[in-house]
DNA sequence: AAGCCCGTCAACCGCCCGACT
DNA sequence: AAGTCGGGCGGTTGACGGGCT
């Protein structure tokens, strides 16, 4: 059984934008906010698809987007978040205030793939392009270790292994095999309160980054005992909510 | 001036997933 | 458990503009 279309296709409006449609689109969501995509177009007047309304808000007309050019330091942090989380762009753009996964994508596909291409880096894979073609088809699986853990100890979760966890051991296999890229991993989850622990009514303390990860009963975690329940096990980057299959890792 | 090529990017499409019934 | 719905994501398309011949 197919799903229903999300709009009636024969009355909405394809192609550009027309400067009233964003105007009554802007007015519609600044008075009522956002939400409800499939009513909005009829309730704000438009005749457009609820996924075409929220694209052109998304992408183009929510007021804290940063348009303009990308910086050097956004263009390296893109390609070491790309090599990271391949193309899930937004996850990426979760990580650059302001830009969206589009723009992302878009910038990755026209830009970033050359200046890699240029630098003799093989823009899929990350690795040197002579290396590239040697080895045709590299996937970095994470399911092999996570399947392996499972049998050992099906009961055990990430927070309790007193191993790293194959996400450490295959960022630093990423690194050895590209010496010019540092993936070193300082990308650090957005600001979140559960971080932090209350010391006074006015003072907090921010937790070690293993805390962070949901790796509290590691050997390197620094703020063992001080840390609220709150904090126990933040879902970096989805991994454990499975927001972020990481078993959907390849690096191709 | 006209035609062609190519790069850019907004927008669309199809699929997936979680929530809900 | 299965179906439906809304929202989100990644891949792809196509319009447009600039440069070149």
């Amino acid at each position: 059984m197919g799903r229903s279309p999300c709009c009636e296709k024969a009355h909405t409006n394809k192609g550009a934008w027309t400067k009233e449609e964003d105007d009554r689109l802007v007015a519609y969501i600044k008075a009522h906010g956002e939400g409800c995509w499939r009513s909005l177009p009829k309730a704000a007047g438009l005749l457009r698809c609820g996924k075409s309304c929220r694209l052109r808000w998304i992408n183009y007309l929510r007021p804290d987007l940063k348009r303009g050019n990308f910086s050097d330091d956004e263009d390296e942090l893109i390609i070491k978040l790309h090599s990271l989380l391949g193309n899930k762009w937004s996850l990426i753009a979760g990580r650059l205030p302001g830009r969206t996964d589009n723009e992302i994508k878009n910038y990755w596909n026209t830009h970033i793939r050359r200046k890699l291409l240029n630098r003799g880096i093989d823009p899929a894979t990350h690795r040197p392009l002579s290396e590239s073609a040697q080895a045709s088809t590299t996937t970095i699986s994470f399911a092999a270790a996570a399947c392996s853990r499972d049998q050992e100890d099906s009961k055990t979760d990430v927070k309790s292994l007193a191993t790293p966890p194959p996400t450490v051991a295959v960022v630093k296999k990423e690194v050895e095999k590209c010496p010019d890229l540092n993936l070193e991993l300082r990308i650090s989850p957005p600001y979140q309160e559960q971080f932090y622990r209350e010391t006074t009514p006015s003072g907090k303390e921010e937790l070690c980054f293993d805390c962070r990860l949901g790796l509290e009963s590691s050997r390197d975690c620094s703020c063992r005992g001080r840390r609220p329940e709150s904090a126990a096990g933040f879902d970096f980057l989805g991994l454990k909510s499975g927001v972020l299959d990481y078993r959907s890792l390849e690096m191709k």
